[in-house]
DNA sequence: TATGAATGAGCGTTCATTCAT
DNA sequence: GATGAATGAACGCTCATTCAT
């Protein structure tokens, strides 16, 4: 069912696309279906069924619908994805590692374990709010093709988590977190929490709570539970 | 797509059916073909459903290897309920009931909030391990179908929650747990946390970690995070 | 692209078709578009193959055309074969079984071999004039689909081959025959003069010459190239 | 589906190409993808076409395929032929060509028919066996377009079958052969013996016989066939 | 009630052909 | 001329659903 040598990050048609890869497609939700300045046609892709994959789900999209919602032709996206499941993956990779890099960006990389913690999740859901599809893909669409995806393992969201863990467990050494909890539990735990906390702001329409407040409180609790307790 | 007026527990053909619920389907993956004897067929394309929808989630799943796993023709299946929607719709509504039961019944009633909370988590992950295609279904079905069941809003699973929350706003009026996180926000958090390990646990080939250990690592972390600071 | 393990001359849905099979189709061709009298699906379908195939060859028939021919759905197509390729195999393993056992009716068992050959041949061509359709699938549609079927080695065309070899080399050891041409080669060069001469005559549109006096002129060709030689 | 005013002879770009068709193309497949020298660009997109339509039949060659054996652009492709179709039709009109040529070379032009005919057969299984690839097409392929061409009707092979047949009327005038089987069905009747020979050659992997002793085998068969019987 | 053969709309994907460069 | 990225019509096949028995 899904194309496990799939490509991925290959560039483009014949590996080798007309124009140079424009970088991270960081502006790509807003496209401006304006004259296909050319070149970015992956990416517009790749914006593209982002966006309707977070509208219709994965399963209900259409490839037709990407099609036009990129302004390209059906067979255009063959060109650049082997299948409509590469091009799931693929998403997943482009967005994954977008995130990991604005997280290793935002915290900080030498400061106290709670306090990386702290600027972790609060720049996880900042970025929820401020990109909402990639949080639909992310939140919905990653679970859903865990499933059919077991093989495929995720490397980049495997990633994700050792960013993750990699805070708990050296704030764990240091003394400054309990260290009962196995750091790659917690992180899975704090993954939770705050992958609910977007789902529950998405599915209510992005205005049933202010998901950026929710990050201090879920932030706090967070890092009550794990510090360490002075006895 | 969705069929928004299902029947979700008209309880069958004809609205008569021979007898109540039978109680949790326990693994009745393995049925007898022979006589079947009658009436607790909707019961048994539940479990087929679930069954099937767990190994191979809710889109790849053929209505007809439903119809095969639980022992029926496939037109039988629509006897009972009015699309394949219907039947995930339904069979969402049947297990969360039994959880909400089972979680009921594991959370004392007067006990102190930590205690409770920590009874829930327990019972709640326990209940994973036991039942781990409940899980998948809860777990990654749930999910995915909040996508397409946006108006159908799902109020068994609000139930759930507000049990939770319920725990949690008690332990804070009663100056329990500390009440600056809204009970909601917490509730869901928790089950993210839940969720996020039954996840985990069940792609991990429900051998990559003791899920009841897990309990008591989330519980202990999880009632450190709300319990009230001593000012 | 072959599928190769096809099913050939499974009797339909599931293997477990509503009535009997009702011996061979022997008269399908002409197929009643009436209200289809059920059963004989599969054969009708085999029928309207039989013909879209002559008409428009393998490639540019459709599917969706032959399903119309044979007055059922697309669909329904698939439950009786399992892809389009396996319908022309079907088809010719019919129809090459129809035609060995209508030649092994008309060549006298135990006569003298230039009297049997002379008998394959003109049963052989009589079945052309009277059965083009047949003619065209096993003459045009048999050879563009030995290329894809290298594997497949199509064993009733095998058997066509045995008997006709059969004949010659019997009248070789009874010394009726020339035996310095090995049997096999001689009978392939027989199945090449008699389906070049059918493939002729259906180009020509059935009337550029008389297949069946034809017969006795390439019979009395091949009987005397093969004759012993009195010498 | 078939162009019918096709080029099929027309030279190339511009119908001036600088040189004329370089004799037959030799095993041209390992072309040296550099310079090119310009000018052949369209014998070897007709060599490149031969060997992919030999190799993977008509319908299942990829226009792409072609190009990429023949070192073009899939695009140049068109500028030298107006369709796939047409690429097929001028590779036969080429081959054809060559091959009248080779034969009318081999068989002495006012020997006695007998040994002229068994020239024939002799030269056209030796050319088999020195082509294969053009035995693929003239064999397989041809019967194939046979049916979308029925208008085209392939004046190229009917001038193959005259040469057969004039060589066998004249025999008949001249009273060497027996003149009761009309020789258009004479010629028509060896020609099958030679595809149908070379057809098992072919698909035998060119090795199940030596078709070149097959040619003394049938040659002599045919002559015995044909001669006149001294009453 | 129960069946399961039949339906047919719908979709992912392919590939001959075009055309801007 | 030559290129090859882009096109989009076309088709094989699937599968939820129906309905005659």
């Amino acid at each position: 069912m899904m194309a496990h040598s799939a490509s991925h990050d290959g560039p483009g048609p014949g590996d080798a696309p007309p124009g140079s890869e424009p970088g991270p497609e960081a502006t790509s939700s807003g496209d401006r279906s304006a004259p296909a300045s050319a070149g970015d046609k992956r990416a517009r892709i790749l914006a593209a069924a982002e966006e309707v994959f977070a509208r219709r789900g994965f399963y209900n999209a259409r490839v037709s619908e990407i099609a036009r919602a990129a302004g390209v032709a059906d067979g255009t996206i063959y060109l650049y994805f082997k299948s409509k499941d590469d091009l799931l993956i693929s998403l997943f990779e482009t967005r994954m590692k977008d995130v990991i890099r604005e997280l290793e960006t935002a915290v900080p990389p030498d400061g106290a374990a709670p306090l990386r913690l702290s600027a972790f999740i609060s720049a996880y859901l900042r970025l929820i709010r401020d990109r909402p599809q990639i949080a639909e893909v992310l939140t919905v669409e990653l679970r859903q093709s865990s499933k059919f995806m077991k093989e495929y393992s995720n490397p980049r969201f495997g990633e994700f988590l050792k960013l993750l863990a990699g805070i708990i467990s050296e704030g764990q050494s240091r003394g400054e977190l309990d260290d009962e909890i196995p750091a790659p539990i917690a992180a899975r735990a704090i993954f939770g929490v705050l992958d609910e906390l977007a789902l529950a702001w998405l599915l209510g329409g992005h205005n049933k709570f202010d998901i950026v407040r929710a990050a201090d409180w879920v932030g706090a609790m967070t890092l009550r539970g794990l510090e360490r307790r002075n006895s």
